[in-house]
DNA sequence: TAGTGGTCTAGACCACTTT
DNA sequence: AAGTGGTCTAGACCACTAA
């Protein structure tokens, strides 16, 4: 391991070697979400390299939010189950202070085919499978979000509105338990537009009157994209939060 | 320094104590913006520490944007008069892609006295002189942003619209070099609101259109807020980007 | 060639959790 | 008491920049 660096012709560091070795454990399933990855020092020994390379290698995951690291514990792997993942996704805050309880009511889900649009988004081929949902976001029993989403339909092809409506918690904590699906992180591109008749209904608000357009591209390992969502968000009560470091 | 470390009953390690060492001299005013800080090896011996618990305090200060590392060169204090620290706090990007040049227009600079809401935002008491800003940002030349900018007016005591007109670059460049004044980072509240007719013609839409606001409050050092400002984006040729980590 | 940050190692000890 | 991650040190060597 260590003769890769000199030898290295677009040179890498050894810690950078260790930690696609650990990625690769993540991706192939070798360890999965929640569960702990093993020492340290074990995998110093298992890549023939110091504890302190191991340690830089799993440093970078745990700022990416790959690994959670449990000082005594252990090292884990990050898991969307975990109710601190929740909000990293979710950015909206009510107006006046708390915390809400937030419900997911799926609406509809039925198959189709990618139009250029989704094809070119999750890098499908024209008129592959995809799988839409429809789905209302609640907080405290109110409506604040109509979302719409676009899946590949090869991943998540036993996916239907019954698996929704039984699965209590987040969406990407049924696709990372369900279909092996992780999310990693995600692109946001946010509009105002006016409500359309049947968005206004479902979200109790004026015909017309402004919403947040917010979509979301997802991304899994490898920065392969697997989701694409279109949220229409009512910001009469809430406002979405963005922290800029 | 090394005995505070056992001795301290609220345990902090060494190369945090290093960390709020090196932050006491940028606060201060000992090292710049742009200029370089000491070689790690020279902090090591003026702190009496290793240089790896120097590095250590400086990879967390480098990794909040505080401290830029060029290898080989030195390590830099950061600087928003560095370009690349631009589209750090403008999250706006054209639909239709490309880099645009962006040019701000100073409409009006007046004083005032701080309101409830102004006061509370801006850790101010009631009354106390503050300075508002109202500005036209442009992107090739056409109107995309106006903002309404609240400054505490003790601090940007010299703040006219003349000083404004003659600068060039962005605003917290101007407020790092003329009031030394170095915004780290902020939080940005997002709603969808109808334009008012003012807003409407300086951004040439339509009346009651919808427009995004966005409500930021910017820290420098020691969280202490110094801006608050209130910007309606038009949001029919770009979207508002954000990267979900 | 000298000085800077970047990597890697080996070993000691501390803080925290579990058995 | 044993095992985990967290801190700190000292020293060697590599990669990059500038004189």
């Amino acid at each position: 391991m260590r003769a890769m660096v000199a030898e290295s012709p677009t040179f890498s560091p050894l810690y950078r070697q260790i930690k696609s070795l650990i990625l690769q454990g993540l991706e192939s399933g070798e360890w999965r979400p929640g569960e702990a990855i093993p020492s340290e020092s074990d995998l110093a020994i298992r890549f023939n390299v110091s504890q302190g390379t191991v340690r830089k290698a799993i440093d970078e995951m745990a700022a990416e939010n790959l690994l959670i690291r449990k000082q005594g514990k252990g090292t884990f792997v990050a898991s969307h189950a975990d109710p601190r993942a929740f909000f990293r996704f979710l950015r909206l805050v009510p107006l006046a202070g708390g915390v809400e309880q937030s419900t997911s009511r799926p609406l509809e889900c039925w198959r189709a085919k990618a139009g250029t649009e989704a094809a070119r988004v999750l890098q499908l081929k024209l008129g592959d499978a995809i799988i839409i949902v429809r789905r209302l976001l609640q907080f405290s029993n109110r409506p604040v979000v109509v979302d719409e989403i676009y899946l590949p339909g090869e991943i998540f092809s036993g996916l239907s509105l019954e698996v929704l409506k039984d699965w209590q918690g987040s969406l990407y904590s049924l696709f990372e338990t369900r279909f092996g699906v992780r999310m990693i992180r995600a692109e946001e591109r946010i509009r105002a537009v006016a409500a359309d008749r049947n968005s206004a209904e479902l979200l109790g608000v004026d015909d017309g009157s402004p919403l947040l357009s917010v979509e979301r591209v997802s991304f899994t390992y490898g920065d392969r994209p697997v989701e694409w969502r279109r949220g229409l968000y009512s910001t009469a009560e809430h406002y979405y939060l963005n922290e800029l470091g």
